[in-house]
Order: C-alpha cells, then structure tokens, then sequence
DNA sequence: AACTCTTTTTAATATTTTAAAATAATTTAA
DNA sequence: TTAAATTATTTTAAAATATTAAAAAGAGTT
C-alpha cells in the first residue's frame, strides 16, 4: 500500500481500467477535501451509483487508504457508515532553511503534525559538506521519528533565497549549475523533492492551517529580517511565470542613498524591514536616545530579535516608537497592495508578527488612510496564527498539494 | 436549439442522463478551447469510448450546437471527419459606456465580431431617462445587426467607476440602493446582464484575442484618462473579493500637494495620467515653453488627445518630452507590480498605447532599472493589440466565459 | 492492384445503473 | 412499553449502457 500507484495517471491502462481509477482518485480527493463522508453522499457528489460507490470505497479499505469510522446517526432510518481517509497512510516532510539553523517537520494526509524539530543547528554553506550535512540531518530526523520512511511521499525544502521552483535550481545556496539541486538531495535522501519559497510556503501554511477561515484571496506578509509577500487567489498559490511572485521587499519606493541587501537604492527594505530596524536603533542611539537594549555586536540576526523583544517584552521606549513608524510605513505602502487585490484577508507574518498590536495597529491605521474605502472594507487584517512553525507547517501542506494535485484537480 | 438546455446543470436527471449531458457538454467544451476535433481526438481526451462520442456527437449535429467540416487528410488511412462549434448556434454582445460616448459589438461563440459601433454619442447621466436611452440604443443596435436576438445568450456592459461585478451593483453611474443594476437594464433587454469593470474587460480581450499567446500570468495596465491595472492570474481574470482590484491609480505614491479625482493627495494618477499630463502641459506653456498644439478649452478629454497626438503625429518637443517623461515614471512604478507578479507579460493599454515607442521605450527602461534582473528577464513588454476595441471585444469574451463557465470549469 | 494505415461500424462483452427487496434504526401512536 | 410506521442505507438482480475487439470501409502509397 503506497500512494504511488494511486497518483500514477500514466496512460497505460485501458478506458474502462481509467475511469475505474478515476473514481478510486475522485473519492480520496472527496475525503481530502470535503472531510469524511458516507457511501450516499459520495454517490450524489461523484455522480456514481451506490454500488459502484461501495465497491470502489470496498477495495480502497481493503488497500488502507480509506478507514471506516463506524456507523453515525442521522434523522431516522438506517445508520450509514461513515468513511476517512487513513491517516496513516501518507506522510509530507517539510524543511525550513535558514543561515544558522533549520526546522523540519512531519505531517500525515490528514494535516496533522506528527513530529516537529525547531531551530537545529546547522551552518548553510556554498560547500558539498554542508549540503551532506544537511541531508544527514533530515535522514537521521526520519529514522528518530515513529514514521517508517516509506510512508513518507515528499519533501519539501524552504530557502529564503532565490530560487526557481519549477525547475528545482537554487542560486543563492547549494548552487549547481548542472543539476537541479532537487534531483542531488532528492539522491540522498531517496525522496522526491520540491524546493519552495520560505514566504510563499509560510502563506500556504497559514492557508491551510493558520489564521484563513474561507478567504480565497490573501496577501500573507513576512515581515521579519528582509520583507516578502505570499499571495492566494482564488484559493491557490501564486508563483508568477517562474516562481519568483513577492518579491514586495525590493520594490523601489524610496528615493533614499540607502544601498539595500541587493544593491540597489531605495529599496522598501531600506526603511522597513529588520536588517534596517538596527540601522534605525543604532542611528538613534548615536543622536543621543536612551534605551534599556544593549546589542550583541557579533550577531546581526540577535540584534534584529532584540529590539523587537525589547518593544514587546520590556517596553522600551526606543523600540517601540521604531517599529510603530516603520509598521505605519509598511501600512502604506501595503495600501498599494491592498488597492491592487482587493484581498479577503491581510496576513502579518515573520518576526514582526510577535509585536502584536504594537504593529498590527500602525499597520491599520495607515491602510485605512491611504488605500481606498471600497477596498479597506471588504478586508481583515490578522497575525500570523502559526508564527515560527509557519514555515516547517507550510512546507508539509505545499509538497502535500504538490503530490495529489493530479488528484485534487480533476 | 438554444444554448439553454446545454449549459443547464440542474440536477432533476437521473443518473445516467447527468453523465449523457456532462458528455455532451465536455465536447462543447473540447471543441470551444481547443479548437476543431475529430471523433478520435474527442474520444482519446474525454476517455469515453469511439462508439459513445460518435453517438453523443451526432445528436449535438442535428441539434445544431456542431457541424462537420468534412474529411481531412492525415498520415494515411481512412480520413477522419472534422467537427466544430457551430459558430452560428450563439451570440454574445459587449458594451462600453464611456461619459459621452458608447461602443457597442456581437460576437459568435468562436470569438468572430459579427457587428461593432464605436463611438455613438450617448450622454452618460445619472437619470431613469438615460439609462432607458442607453438601453434603447442596445436594443437598436441588437435590430440593426444580421442576428435575430434569440440567439443572443448575454450581454456584458464595462463601466469606468466603480462597480460590483459580483452583485451586479454601479455606483457612480445609473446607481439604484435597492435592485441590481444588472436586473433593472435585464428587463429592458430582455437577455441575461453582467457588469464589469471597464480595464479589467479589456484585460481579458487581450488575453481571448488580442496581443497574449500563451501567457498565463499578465498585468494589463490601462493607461488612458487615468491609470488602472487588469490582471490574468494563472489563466484565469483576477476579481479579488468584491471585483475591486486592479485600483493601480489610486495607489499613494508621491508626497506632492496635488488632490486626485478620487480626493486623496499624492495618488500614482497626480503625476502620471492623462489628466495630469494636460495640468504638466499647460503648466510648461505657463513656463513659456512652445508647442504647435493649442487645447480645446471646453473639452478636457479631447485635451488629453491632443497632447497624446501632438506627441505621436506631430512630433511636437513638448508633448514628447512630457509623455517619455510620464512613461517613465510610470515604469518605475510597474516595476513594482513586476517584483510582485513575476508576470509572462506585460501590456500597455489605453489611450497612450497609441504612443507606441515613445510610451513603451522609457517603460522598458525604467523596468530594467527598477526591477529585479530575474524577474525583468522573465517577462515580454507589448502594446495593445486591439486598441480601442479592447473593451468591448473584452466585453464579448467575458460574458461568454461567465455564461460557459460551468462547461468551461467541469 | 495489393498493401498499409486509420477511422468507422458492428456485435459481443463487460460494466454500470436502476429499481426493487432487504436491512436497520428511529419516530410515532396505540 | 411495545408495535407499527417511517426513514434511510445496503444489497441484489435485472435492465440499460458503454466498452472492447474484430470486421469493414476509406484513402493514400508502393
């Protein structure tokens, strides 16, 4: 019992052979989907008759793809059987790179996480150790979690640089040229593999199991050390023509001499964002204002972590009025977004997120006044819901979507 | 024969009607988007069996929805018969309401423009008479062309102000608290009515039959009067919640002191539209600088053009240096819209689009300049194809996917 | 004119649906 | 409280429908 040979739409089979199958696809995309179900609502939903129904959902018990939950009540006449996919019977790894550290995460067919590690440490490096390195990691998560790793169905691997999801090719980190660096870890750890954009995965996370109820058009916004958009339409993911969508962070906004992280001038980021946050504290301290945060000078990325902990935790005058200004910059220049999408939904996400209302507030406010009525209306803004795990939880339900789509969009 | 009974998904059939009707309608829809199909195409894509296509295919022949091309030649071996939608079995009529003026036009279900009327003058008020002006015009038009109305099956009507494509409601324009819009003019017309945004119509005619080949992801902007954006998301014409999206021109994006029309300062469309360029022109002249073309003082609009064909048909200094300069600008600011979308392409609409070069050379320049390399590489910058009959050709082409949709989407 | 390739038709086969009967549980009424 | 009526699922077998595979037909090629 693999999933495999009930993704395989390989055409190799006769007519009747294929819409057998079809119907066997139809009823565990139904399940997926529309949540347990009995053999008469199937019938009615598939357009399939009732013996077919059970002799298709049958077979798929027989197989473990599908578990029968007991007979349910409803009002009067004969109880009917109520069937779930087995949650046992697929698991989806998701990876959270970072500079310093990685996630890694382990969730079964039915979203729920089964096993989750935060921050490991390890040392993202351009070198053939470092990529060994970090396949070894992940093996050794799979051999100490309770899964036996034939269960597991894909992997899907966050970078917060650039790379190119269609093709699998990652620029920034474990660069090759040749291959795709899907297809060199996909060899190492005897997995297929999909490479993912760490805000786009962070977005679908939230989607799927965050803070969304039924919105269909959300722009989810990491605001952390750099700032990126995920964007949902119509209830699906939006890549753009490579993979490269949201890149909102270095749009060019301001008319500053401020050289961003990629070389260019004016950058969003330049004034909002984390890496400029310390800029911003550090410019302040030398005009002579006080604050109780005293920064770790060897770690940029603490630096940016301690002001923000510093507005939330301690008060501190400083912080606070940095990150209210820039959020109520952000909430500008979000207006232009918000005027282009007419989105249900307005995500914040990233490090900024844990500042609650110290940002959602600014935030607010700047929208209501610079994005169009008719617009800020139809729109809720809400924290992330699963703040640092968004990642990991994202990555599970991106390979997840990836390996049942021909399954879920027919 | 009417497309009523085809596109009808009521679920009073027994089972095995439903799956006869979803048979019949697959081919249609075959047939629509990918073009003319013999029976063993048909067979081969919509798994059913040579025997039950030929059946379901001769019944849809006599009904009328198809006709049969006659025999083409292939490789050798028994010619196949070629069938195709009967272009003549619907109809689809666009309009677009401008202030002064309205186009209206019909096409066939294969996209052909059977008749179109552009510019008939009609004075857009917001009065019970003028809009049974505007809807006698309609059933003129309808008795003028060659089409009996029977065969009509929808109408699309593109308003500029804001609408509510969804619920059917206008707000600028012939606006009623309690009745759709769409209900109020359906009873004049006696044919089913869609509203819709004027730039986002004309995104879609582009797509249908306009400049876009195989692109899925595209951003249209519409760069007339003012400034809006249409946007086609993975194929599909993006809505947003209400229908809002695509407010490109109201975005705040200088810290000038200029009011829009809208009533926000420092709105994208104060320093690039054709409003604002009539208040740069004369604000030039006021600094003594010369140009051959003199404004009509009554007409703003017709202001506007004249600059735009100073520009283009004189080659007047001014009116070129202020529209490159405008064009540029306005490329740093869709380079914004590019980091964001990551889009196939790129279309300039509207009335600059006449400009052609001088409009689009400083837009290609300022995108190089202003967007990330990867994602300026990834996309193709176009002018228009369909020029002023964008909107209503769009008009067409969307009130016949609303009406398809639920054969289009099965 | 025979051969090859492909579509179309035909008839046998297989599958699915339909409708009726059986089962099972709840509701109502005596 | 108990039994009948009601509601709804499940099973069964007959009827309807679609598929398969073989044969026929059509059109070009050797």
């Amino acid at each position: 019992m693999s999933l495999k040979d009930l993704l395989d739409n390989s055409k190799d089979k006769s007519l009747s052979e294929q819409k057998w199958h079809l119907l066997r696809q139809s009823i565990i995309k139904r399940l997926l989907s529309g949540g347990n179900s009995t053999i008469a609502e199937l019938s009615a939903e598939l357009q399939s008759s009732v013996p077919t129904v059970t002799k298709a959902v049958n077979e798929l018990l027989t197989e473990g793809y599908v578990v029968d939950l007991g007979k349910i009540t409803n009002s009067g006449g004969r109880r009917p059987s109520l069937f779930s996919i087995n949650p046992t019977c697929a698991y989806f790894l998701g990876v959270e790179v970072g500079l310093t550290s990685m996630s890694i995460g382990l969730q079964n067919i039915k979203n729920e996480l089964v096993s989750i590690e935060l921050g490991t440490s390890f040392a993202l490096e351009n070198t053939q150790e470092s990529l060994l390195k970090f396949c070894n990691l992940i093996n050794s998560f799979i051999e100490d979690s309770s899964v036996e790793k034939r269960m597991i169905v894909g992997v899907c691997i966050n970078f917060s640089g650039r790379i190119n999801s269609m093709e699998g090719f990652s620029y920034n980190y474990f660069f090759s040229e040749n291959r795709p660096l899907t297809e060199i870890i996909s060899e190492q750890l005897n997995l297929p593999v999909h490479l993912e954009n760490d805000t786009r995965a962070m977005a679908f996370g939230e989607y799927c199991e965050g803070v969304v109820d039924d919105e269909q058009n959300i722009i989810f916004v990491n605001y952390s050390w750099g700032v990126a958009i995920g964007m949902i339409t119509d209830g699906k993911l939006y890549y753009g023509k490579s993979g490269y969508s949201g890149e909102f962070g270095h749009s060019t906004i301001f008319n500053n001499e401020i050289m961003c992280q990629c070389g260019k001038l004016g950058c969003l980021e330049t004034e909002i964002s984390g890496w400029s946050l310390i800029n911003q504290f550090k410019e302040a301290i030398k005009d002579g204002k006080q604050s109780k945060v005293v920064l770790d000078e060897n770690s940029p990325v603490l630096q940016h972590h301690a002001i923000i902990s510093g507005a939330v935790n301690l008060e501190d005058t400083l912080c606070v009025d940095l990150v209210t200004q820039q959020s109520e910059k952000m909430g500008r220049y979000l207006s232009i977004l918000l005027n282009i999408f007419n989105p249900d939904l307005l995500v914040i996400g990233g490090d900024f997120a844990q500042l609650g209302d110290y940002a959602l507030l600014p935030i607010q406010s700047a929208l209501k006044k610079y994005s169009l009525g008719l617009v800020n209306r139809d729109m809720k803004l809400k924290k992330s819901a699963l703040g640092r795990r968004a990642g990991v939880i994202g990555a599970c339900c991106v390979i997840k979507e990836k390996l049942l789509f021909p399954l879920i969009n027919n």
